[in-house]
RNA sequence: GGGGCUGUAGCUCAGCCGGUUAGAGCAGCGGACUCAUAAUCCGUCGGUCGUGGGUUCAAGCCCCACCAGCCCUACCA
């Protein structure tokens, strides 16, 4: 047994984005979160299997390719290299990108829907509802307008409506709400936050309805087993990516084994129904198991504002990253939003946390303590003397940083996380001005190298447990603080730094932001 | 209409199963220090805990009503 098959599996996804336009600072605050947690996972120890992607199916693509001249597979092929591009720019560290247009997820997609057949859940009867014939689609009931003449409308794309009834396959959630109820009983966390949860629970309790699950009326899909005349609709084949990601159908394969099912789905409020009805209600049907967890982000607004096309007031993730830098942003959205809720940003915010956070209570105090280390200790982790009271007691609280900070990720609470490491910092600069080692350098040269030895203890705990956040600034202050590549796991905090290691010349690792000059 | 969430210092929010003078960060003001990225530290100003009732020896925390804001109430990923 290697030690890599004696790790404990960890699965985790995002959703899967559908490529119809640019990706925005809501795509990247997903992509983020779950990379943090990925990273968190895996330097703690975990095998982890991150898997993210997009997907292509579904009639707008089919109609915007057309637009725009191309097949749908040359627009898909085309934008997903945009999504793909975001995720390098972000450091998205996944492990597969996965695309609905991939072999194996028709495999996948083909063989869950088998599944749900044999179960006796799919059935063929007729879909109903208000079509448009120029738009190609079906409109629900809050997204028409009843006007004068009589005729009902697009409020959107301003077209008549006809009520039209075609051929489709359903599946039988109706079957499934009490199991789903007694799911949601058996495990609270099934998802969060509770307030998204109890929306869930609610919509489940009021009585659920069939799912059409199948199309006609657009061929670019998953044909449907044995009826090619019809393609999957958004449900079956979006929400199997995460099936076919560990190797569905293939359940006796070593991957599936190993990682089905998903530890945590992450996902954004606008599709919490998906991953926490239709999509356990799947899985039940085919009789697979569960995921643990789904978890529920919120929006990010402008200045409060919904972000929207019409208002410009969306962020590209490149934007944001050119102007702050990757590690800023990544922090930003993780420490000042409380993951679950919505969250509002604007510049002030972001300069904020950027100077007050990173550039003064941790790059300063970097600075500051490896400065004195290079001047006054030949550039080596200095050798402490007998530790103070004080010394324990605050190298104590950041030891504590690796448990609590454990709990928060465990629920992807990752501003508690930080909220717990900055505490820590306040204190250790509390502790630096209270300890003043630049007085003790001329009367006590001992006490003083405790004190910085102390110091850098606590930026090695500090470093190690942001890396998930900041990748690369985590690393740049480890390497100042002299601690190799293969000591950069969690498992690194109970081994203490030591004495005498040769520290490379301190160099700012969080640059402070300056507004540019007004003309 | 039904269901849910939120309303605590200028701003953003903590306040576990109700229990001593309601906390933090940021912003403001005053002071200290000089190792450091004009960073850091100390002190200070500041709250009828949405409103009105009720339960209790005791309520920001429980109950009722009301006010304000937000969210959900199915086929637009």
């Amino acid at each position: 047994m290697t030690s890599a098959d004696s790790k404990t599996p960890y699965y985790l996804t995002t959703a899967i984005t559908y490529p119809n336009g640019v990706p925005h600072i809501g795509h990247a605050y997903e992509y983020i979160a779950t990379d943090a947690m990925a990273r968190f996972k895996r330097l703690d120890g975990y095998d982890v299997f991150f898997l993210t992607g997009t997907d292509e199916h579904g009639l707008k693509i089919q109609q915007t390719a057309e637009r725009e001249g191309l097949t749908p597979r040359e627009l898909v092929d085309r934008n997903v290299a945009v999504f793909k591009d975001t995720h390098k720019a972000l450091q998205i560290s996944y492990d597969r990108f996965i695309r609905t247009t991939d072999e194996d997820h028709y495999a996948a997609s083909q063989a869950l829907w088998k599944k749900m057949e044999e179960a006796g859940d799919i059935y063929l009867s007729k879909y109903a509802g208000w079509y448009s014939v120029r738009d190609e689609t079906y409109y629900g009931e809050d997204e028409i307008e009843l006007r004068e003449d009589g005729k009902r409308y697009s409020k959107e794309t301003d077209t008549e409506l006809t009520w039209t009834e075609e051929e489709s396959y359903f599946f039988r959630l109706s079957a499934y709400q009490d199991k789903l109820l007694a799911l949601y009983a058996d495990q609270p966390e099934f998802a969060a936050p509770h307030t998204r949860f109890n929306e869930v629970i609610s919509f489940v309790k009021r009585g659920l309805e069939d799912l059409s699950i199948s199309r006609t009326t657009f061929d670019w899909g998953v044909p449907v087993p044995g009826n090619p005349e019809h393609v999957m609709y958004v449900w079956v084949d979006a929400l199997t990516n995460y099936l076919t990601g560990v190797g569905y159908p293939d359940v006796d394969s070593e991957r599936f084994r190993k990682f089905w099912p998903a530890d945590v789905h992450v996902i954004g409020k606008d599709i919490s129904r998906f991953h926490a009805i239709y999509w356990p209600a799947f899985l039940m049907s085919a009789g697979l198991e569960l995921p643990k967890r789904v978890m529920i982000h919120g929006f990010l607004h402008n200045n409060g504002v919904k972000m929207s096309k019409s208002l410009g007031n969306v962020v590209a993730p490149a934007d944001w990253v050119a102007q702050y830098g990757l590690d800023q942003v990544r922090f930003f959205l993780l420490r000042e939003v409380p993951f679950g809720a919505d969250g509002s940003y604007n510049h002030e915010a972001v300069v904020g946390r950027m100077n007050a956070d990173l550039a003064n209570n941790l790059g300063n105090l970097a600075q500051r303590s490896l400065s004195m280390v290079a001047k006054n200790c030949e550039g080596k982790v200095p050798q402490p003397g007998t530790l103070a009271p004080e010394d324990h007691e605050l190298l104590a609280k950041a030891e504590r940083l690796l448990e609590k900070s454990r709990a928060a990720y465990e629920v992807q609470h990752f501003h508690a996380a930080l909220e717990a490491i900055w505490t820590v910092l306040g204190e250790t600069n509390a502790y630096f001005a209270d300890q003043a080692p630049w007085v003790l350098r001329k009367t006590d040269v001992e006490r003083m190298n405790t004190v910085l030895y102390v110091t850098l203890e606590v930026l090695r705990i500090v470093a190690l447990l942001v890396q998930p956040v900041m990748p690369s600034s985590a690393g740049k202050l480890l390497t100042l603080l002299g601690q190799p590549e293969d000591a950069r796991q969690f498992s690194a905090i109970a081994h203490a730094i030591v004495p005498g290691v040769e520290l490379p010349a301190p160099a700012p690792v969080f640059p402070r932001y300056e507004e540019p000059a007004e003309a």
